[in-house]
DNA sequence: ATTAATTTTTAGCCTTGTCTAAAATATAAA
DNA sequence: TTTATATTTTAGACAAGGCTAAAAATTAAT
C-alpha cells in the first residue's frame, strides 16, 4: 500500500488523535489538527477508507485499522529519526527542527532510512523525548506514571485515568486538562501535596494530589 | 520566485539541455529528458516564461534566462550535496543515489543546505565527479581538454567542438557520438592514435585521433 | 418532543500537472 | 515550390487536493 504525502499526513494525524483519545476522532478535529477544512477531510476519510487504513463510518468519526497503525508508525519513524539526524548531526536546535522533518518524512525509500537509523546508532527517542517505532512499528514504551509522583519540571503526556467514571472525567475537563493534553510539572506544594501544572504550553492549573494520583502520564 | 517540484524539475532538465547544446533547447528534447509528453512540456514552457525564468518563442524552443540559471543551479547544487551525503555518510553506492537525491533536491529550507554543505566539509564535486555550485551558483570550473589527450580510462563529457562546422557535427553525429554525450576513453590505438570510446556507457566507437582532437571534454 | 445549534457531508468549482487527439507550424524532400 | 513529414501547440478530459456554500444528520436545549 503505497499512499500520497497528502494521505501519509492526514493517517499520522488521525493516529496521533486516536492515541489521545481512544475513541472515534472527528472530523472537526483532524481538520484543526492537519489546518485544512472539514469538507476536504471528509473526502479524504472517504478515500482513506476505501483503502482501508481506516473504518469510517458517516458522521460517526474514523477508526483507524491496523494496517493504518502500521503505515503511520512509519511515518512517525521517519519524521523522528530525521529530527534526530538534524539536531545530532546539522546542530538543529529541538524547536527548529518539526517543519524540515515534516517534509524530510515523506522521502520514500526503505534503504535510506534503514542506512540512516544505523548511522544515528538506532536512537530510542526523538529530540521531544517522543520514542522511535522500529521497523516494525513496535515502539519502545516507556512506563507510566502517576502525576503525583512526577518530579518539579518533569514533562509528559496525559495519557489515562485510573478513575474514568464520569464525574472524574467531568472533573477533569472543567479544570482544563483532558487525556492527550501534554504537560509540565511547575510545582509540588508541601503543605497539601498538591500540584501546578502547565497544560500545552500555556495554561497553568492546580490539583489536587488526589486529582493528579488518579492521572496516567507517558513521560518525555 | 518559488517553484512547485515539477518546475524545479523541468527548469533542471532545461538547464542541462542547453550546457549541452548551447543553442535554444526543444521540446522534444525536455520531453525526453523529463520523460513525458510533448504537450505537457508545451504546457509548462508556457507557465516557466510567464515566470521568466526562460525566454520562450513558441515553434522555436527555449532559451533560459539568468534568474533561470540561478534557480536550476540551486536545485543542482541541493541534488550534489544530497549524493555526496548519501554515499559518504550512509554508504550507498555511487549508481544507488540518485534516484533518492531527486526527491531529497525539492526539500525547501536554505539553512539545511546551509548546513548540510557544512557537515560535508564543504564538498566541490559530487560521487560522479561533477561539481557542486556554490550558494551563488558559482561551479568551480574544470578545464576542458581535447579528447585525443586523454588518458586510458578517464572519463567526461563532451561539451564543444573546435571545428563547429556542419559537416564536422554531422560526422559526429554519424559516428555516434554528440555534444553532452558522457564518454568514457577505453583504448588508445599505438599505430594511427586513433581512440575507442565508450559513449553513455553502452555504445562503443572508434575515432581518428584527427576527429579527437577537435573534440573539448570536460573531465570528471 | 420539538426546536435550535453544531457537526458533517455533498455539490460544485478551482488549480496543478498529466494525457490523447487534432490542429497549426516548421522543416525536409521531391 | 509544392508536397510530405516531423515537431509543436491547442483543446478537451481527468485525477488529486483544496475551497465555499448549502444540505443533511446529529446533538443539545428548551
Amino acid at each position: 500500500m503505497i499512499l500520497t504525502t497528502s494521505e501519509e499526513n492526514y493517517l499520522k494525524a488521525i493516529y496521533h488523535l486516536s492515541e489521545e483519545g481512544k475513541k472515534g476522532v472527528s472530523t472537526n478535529d483532524i481538520a484543526a489538527e492537519i489546518k485544512t477544512k472539514a469538507a476536504s477531510v471528509s473526502d479524504m476519510l472517504r478515500k482513506l477508507g476505501e483503502k482501508e487504513v481506516i473504518e469510517y463510518r458517516k458522521y460517526y468519526g474514523v477508526h483507524i485499522t491496523e494496517e493504518g497503525k502500521r503505515l503511520a508508525l512509519q511515518t512517525i519513524r521517519k519524521h523522528r529519526l530525521w529530527e534526530v539526524f538534524l539536531v545530532e548531526k546539522l546542530n538543529f536546535a529541538w524547536d527548529e527542527v518539526h517543519e524540515v522533518a515534516e517534509e524530510l518524512e515523506h522521502i520514500q525509500s526503505p534503504l535510506l532510512i534503514q542506512r540512516l537509523d544505523a548511522f544515528l546508532n538506532y536512537p530510542k527517542f526523538d529530540p521531544h523525548g517522543d520514542p522511535i517505532p522500529d521497523e516494525y512499528g513496535d515502539i519502545k514504551a516507556r512506563p507510566r506514571i502517576a502525576l503525583n509522583e512526577m518530579e518539579i519540571d518533569q514533562a509528559g503526556q496525559i495519557v489515562a485515568v485510573k478513575d474514568s467514571s464520569a464525574a472524574f472525567l467531568r472533573h477533569l475537563d472543567k479544570m482544563g486538562a483532558y487525556i492527550g493534553a501534554r504537560i509540565k510539572v511547575l510545582d509540588k506544594v508541601e503543605f497539601d501535596g498538591s500540584l501546578e501544572i502547565l497544560v500545552d504550553q500555556k495554561k497553568t492549573l492546580f490539583m489536587s494530589k488526589d486529582v493528579a494520583g488518579n492521572i496516567l502520564v507517558l513521560q518525555s
